[in-house]
DNA sequence: TTCAAGAGAGTTTTT
DNA sequence: CTCTCTTGAA
C-alpha cells in the first residue's frame, strides 16, 4: 500500500510518531513542531493503514476552535471517509454522552448547561439562601471552591471540614448548590466532565461499550488536562483503549485552574508500555528567537527537557525598548507598526501580547490616534451579551420550567413588576418546599392570600407568557422552525421592544445582537453527534449556545493589528509580535510572585509569548506604569535578564538612575524643585489606597524621584513622588 | 419598584 | 482609573 502521501511531508520525529506501532504515545511538541498535523496524519494513518474504523476512534481537545480545526483539516486529508469519528472537546463529548443517557445518569431529559456566570448568580443565591454572610463567604470564591472540588471528582459527602468553620461552611454551599442545582435541572462546565465520569463507573455495561467502541484515543494539549479529565481517560482506555497523548510541558499556563502539567508525567506511570517521542524542530520561528526561547525556558527545574531548534536562518535580533511609562510604550510599539505598514507590510503581521487585559487600552488609543486598525481578543462573545442570555433565559424555561437560573433572569427582564420582594417570597417558597421556583410559583398562586393582587396578577402573565412561548417550540406540536420560535419568544416576551428604548446608548447594537440570534437559529443546524445522541433541534441549539459562547468580535477575517493576552495567544503565531509589559510584578504578576511555586508557570507564558514569533519580536518594558489610578515604579522582568545578552539589542539605553537619596540633605531639594513634601528614609508616611508605611528607599530627582515605602499591610511598593500624595506621619 | 450615587475590587480563561 | 455591584432615597 502507498503511504507517502501520508509520510512524504513529514520530518523523522513526525513520521515515527504518526505511524507509531500499537501501544501508549506521548508526543511531546514543542511550540511550531507540527503538533496538529502529527495529530490529523495519526488519525489517517489509524483508517487508511492501520484499518482501524473511523467509528473507534475519539480524538479530544480543549477548545472548541481546535476540534473545528482538526475536523476540518481531517476532511481534507480523508476526503469524507470520517463517517463516526468523534472529534470534540472534553465537555462537548460529556455533554453528548449525559444527553444520550439521561436516565442513566439521573438527569432530566430536558437538563439545561450552566455557564459560569449564571453559576455564581445561583451560588450567590444559594449562600443568602443558608443565611450566610456574603462578606465572610464570597460567592466568586465558594464558586471557584465548587469547581474545584468537582476537578478532582469529590462530592460533599467525600469532604472533611477537620474542624474549620469555613470549611464547614463551604462544603455546606457546595451540598446546598447541588441540591438547587438537581431541582433545577442544571449541570454546570465542571458538572459535566465528573457526571460523564460517575456515568462510566457507575454502569459497566456502557463502560464496557463505549470501551468496545473506541479503541483508539487521542487528546490534544495534553498537559492541559485536570485531574478529572485524566481520570476519565485512564476509566476509558481501560485495558484495551491506546492513547496518543500529544502535549508540551513547557506551555502549561492553566495551572491556576485546575490543569495539572503533571499528568504528564503520570501517563508514562500510568499508561504500561507508553512510549515517548519529542517533536523538537521547529517551523515557525527563527533561530535567535528560539535560542532566546530555550535559554528562558531553561530555568525552570522538573521539565521533561526539550530543545527546540531549527533549519532556517538566524534572522533579526530581539529589540528590547525600555519605555519611561506605559504611554511612551504604546506610542513606541505603534510607530514601529506604522513603520512596518509603510514599508508595505501588513497590519495582522503583528500582535501585541500583553500579561493583563487592562494593559490593552493605551495601544488601543494610540493606535486609533494613528488610524491603524486593530482587534482585540478577548471580552464578550455573543452567546455572552446580556441581551442574548436574556433571550435564551426565555428558551430555555419554555423548554425547562424548572430551570430556576433562567427563571430568575427572565422574571423581571423587561420589567414587569415583579420586584425583589416577591422573588424573596418565592425563592423562600421554592426552598421550604423543596420544588423549583416555577412549581413554588404554581403553588402560591393557587393560594388565594399569599400574594398581593397586583404581584399575583404579574407572575399569572408571567407564567402565561411562558407557556405560550412553549407552545412555540419545535418540538412542540405547534410545528414552528427554530428560526421562528425564537422571533415568536423575542415577540412575546416584548425583549426586543424594551431594547429597543434602552435608554443607556448601546441600544441599537443590542437589538442587532437580538435579530442576529434568529439568523443564527435560521443557519443552525445539529451536528451528527448530536443527531446520533437523539437531541432534538431546539436542545442542540441550547447546548451549543452554552458550550461554544461564539467569536468575540466580528470581522475577524480584517487585516488589523492583533492585541491579546499571552494566554489567548497560545497556539497562534504572528510574523512580528511585541511583547510587552515585561516589569517584576506585572510579568511575572504580582499575586504569582506572592505566592510559592507560581513563577515557573509564569515563565512558561514568556515561553509561550516568545514562541508566538516568525520574524521578529520585540520586548519592552515601562520604568513607571499607572496602574488602578496610581502610578507605580517597577524594575524589568527577571525574564529579560534570563535571555542571552547577545541576541538582545536595547533600542535605548535605559537611563541608569539609581542614586541613593541622601535624606534629608536631598529631599529638601526635591521640595524646592517640584513642591512635594519633604522626606527623610524611615519616615512614616500615609498613602490614600495603601495606607500607612515606612520610606525605606529613593532614586531618581526632580519630578521622576520614586520613593519606595514599606506598608503595613499592603507590602513594599515603589511610588512616583509626585503622583503617590503622601502624608507625613 | 426604580434609579442614582457610593463603595469596592481590578491576572490569566475555556467549557 | 474604571467597571460592577450594593445600597439608599424618591
Amino acid at each position: 500500500m502507498d503511504v507517502s502521501h501520508l509520510l512524504d511531508a513529514l520530518n523523522p520525529a513526525q513520521r515515527e510518531a504518526v505511524s507509531a506501532p500499537a501501544g501508549h504515545l506521548l508526543v511531546l511538541a514543542g511550540a511550531g513542531s507540527g503538533k496538529t498535523r502529527v495529530l490529523t496524519h495519526r488519525i489517517a494513518w489509524l483508517i487508511e493503514v492501520e484499518r482501524v474504523p473511523p467509528w473507534a476512534i475519539l480524538a479530544v481537545t480543549f477548545t472548541n476552535k481546535a476540534a473545528g480545526e482538526m475536523r476540518g483539516r481531517l476532511d481534507a486529508l480523508l476526503a469524507g471517509r470520517t463517517q463516526g469519528l468523534s472529534v470534540g472537546t472534553f465537555h462537548g463529548i460529556a455533554h453528548r454522552l449525559l444527553r444520550r443517557h439521561w436516565q442513566e445518569a439521573r438527569l432530566p431529559q430536558m437538563f439545561q448547561i450552566l455557564d459560569a456566570d449564571d453559576q455564581q448568580r445561583l451560588v450567590k443565591r444559594v449562600i443568602s439562601g443558608l443565611g450566610l454572610d456574603e462578606a465572610r463567604h464570597p460567592p466568586r470564591q465558594a464558586t471557584w471552591q465548587i469547581n474545584a472540588w468537582k476537578d478532582e471528582g469529590r462530592r460533599p459527602d467525600m469532604l472533611e471540614d477537620r474542624g474549620h468553620p469555613q470549611t464547614r461552611a463551604q462544603i455546606d454551599i457546595y451540598r446546598a448548590y447541588e441540591e438547587a442545582c438537581r431541582r433545577a435541572g442544571l449541570v454546570d462546565f465542571a458538572e459535566l466532565l465528573l457526571r460523564a465520569h460517575e456515568l462510566m463507573l457507575e454502569q459497566p455495561a456502557l463502560l464496557a461499550h463505549y470501551r468496545e467502541r473506541w479503541r483508539q484515543l487521542l487528546i490534544d494539549e495534553f498537559q492541559d488536562t485536570n485531574t478529572l479529565q485524566y481520570a476519565w481517560i485512564r476509566v476509558l482506555a481501560g485495558n484495551t483503549g491506546q492513547v496518543f497523548a500529544v502535549g508540551d510541558d513547557d506551555q502549561a499556563i492553566y495551572g491556576w485552574r485546575g490543569a495539572r502539567v503533571e499528568n504528564v508525567q503520570h501517563f508514562l506511570r500510568d499508561f504500561p508500555g507508553a512510549r515517548t517521542l519529542r517533536l523538537e524542530q521547529n517551523y515557525r520561528s527563527t533561530a535567535t528567537i528560539l535560542k532566546a526561547a530555550n535559554a528562558l525556558i531553561a530555568h525552570n527545574g522538573s521539565r521533561l527537557g526539550k530543545q527546540l531548534w531549527t533549519a532556517g536562518a538566524d534572522g533579526a535580533r530581539i529589540a528590547l525598548y525600555a519605555a519611561y511609562n506605559e504611554l511612551d510604550e504604546a506610542r513606541h510599539v505603534v510607530q514601529r507598526i506604522a513603520e512596518h505598514l509603510d514599508g508595505g507590510g501588513r497590519a495582522d503581521d503583528c500582535a501585541i501580547l500583553y500579561r493583563s487585559n487592562a494593559q490593552s487600552r493605551v495601544f488601543e488609543e494610540q493606535l486609533m490616534q494613528q488610524r491603524i486598525g486593530y482587534r482585540v481578543y478577548g471580552g464578550l462573545r455573543f452567546f455572552e451579551r446580556a441581551e442574548i442570555r436574556d433571550a435564551l433565559a426565555y428558551l430555555r424555561l419554555a423548554a425547562n420550567p424548572n430551570d430556576d437560573a433562567a427563571f430568575e433572569r427572565a422574571v423581571n427582564t423587561p420589567p414587569r413588576g415583579l420586584g425583589e420582594r416577591t422573588l424573596d417570597t418565592l425563592r423562600t417558597h421554592a426552598r421550604a418546599a423543596r420544588v423549583a421556583m416555577w412549581q413554588a410559583a404554581s403553588l402560591l398562586l393557587a393560594d388565594k392570600s399569599a400574594l398581593s393582587a397586583r404581584a399575583g396578577n404579574a407572575l399569572r402573565g408571567f407564567m402565561e407568557l411562558i407557556q405560550r412561548i412553549a407552545a412555540s417550540a419545535p418540538d412542540a406540536s405547534g410545528g414552528l422552525t427554530l428560526a421562528e420560535h425564537v422571533a415568536q419568544m423575542l415577540a412575546l416576551s416584548e425583549l426586543r421592544a424594551f431594547y429597543e428604548k434602552d435608554s443607556r446608548g448601546n441600544a441599537e447594537s443590542r437589538v442587532e445582537n437580538l435579530d442576529e440570534l434568529i439568523s443564527v437559529a435560521a443557519r443552525f443546524e445539529p451536528g451528527p453527534e448530536d443527531v446520533e445522541a437523539g437531541l432534538g433541534v431546539l436542545a442542540s441549539f441550547l447546548g451549543h449556545a452554552a458550550l461554544e459562547a461564539g467569536e468575540a468580535q466580528g470581522e475577524a477575517g480584517q487585516d488589523c493589528v492583533q492585541l491579546m493576552t499571552l494566554h489567548a495567544a497560545k497556539g497562534l503565531e504572528f510574523s512580528i509580535v511585541f511583547l510587552v509589559g515585561l516589569e517584576e510584578g506585572l510579568f511575572p504578576s504580582q499575586k504569582s510572585l506572592d505566592e510559592d511555586g507560581r513563577l515557573e508557570e509564569e515563565r512558561r507564558l514568556a515561553y509561550v509569548g516568545l514562541t508566538r514569533a516568525r520574524q521578529r519580536l520585540l520586548l519592552s518594558y515601562a520604568e513607571s506604569r499607572r496602574l488602578h489610578g496610581t502610578e507605580m515604579l517597577a524594575r524589568p522582568s527577571r525574564f529579560l535578564a534570563e535571555l542571552p545578552a547577545a541576541l538582545i539589542d536595547e533600542v535605548r539605553p535605559r537611563v541608569q538612575v539609581s542614586r541613593p537619596l541622601y535624606a534629608p540633605a536631598r529631599a529638601h531639594a526635591v521640595e524646592e524643585e517640584t513642591d512635594l513634601p519633604a522626606l527623610r528614609l524611615g519616615q512614616r508616611v500615609r498613602h490614600a489606597q495603601f495606607g500607612e508605611g515606612v520610606v525605606t528607599a529613593a532614586e531618581g530627582g526632580g519630578a521622576h524621584t520614586r520613593v519606595q515605602i514599606n506598608f503595613a499591610q499592603a507590602g513594599s511598593k515603589w511610588l512616583v513622588l509626585a503622583y503617590a500624595r503622601l502624608e507625613a506621619c
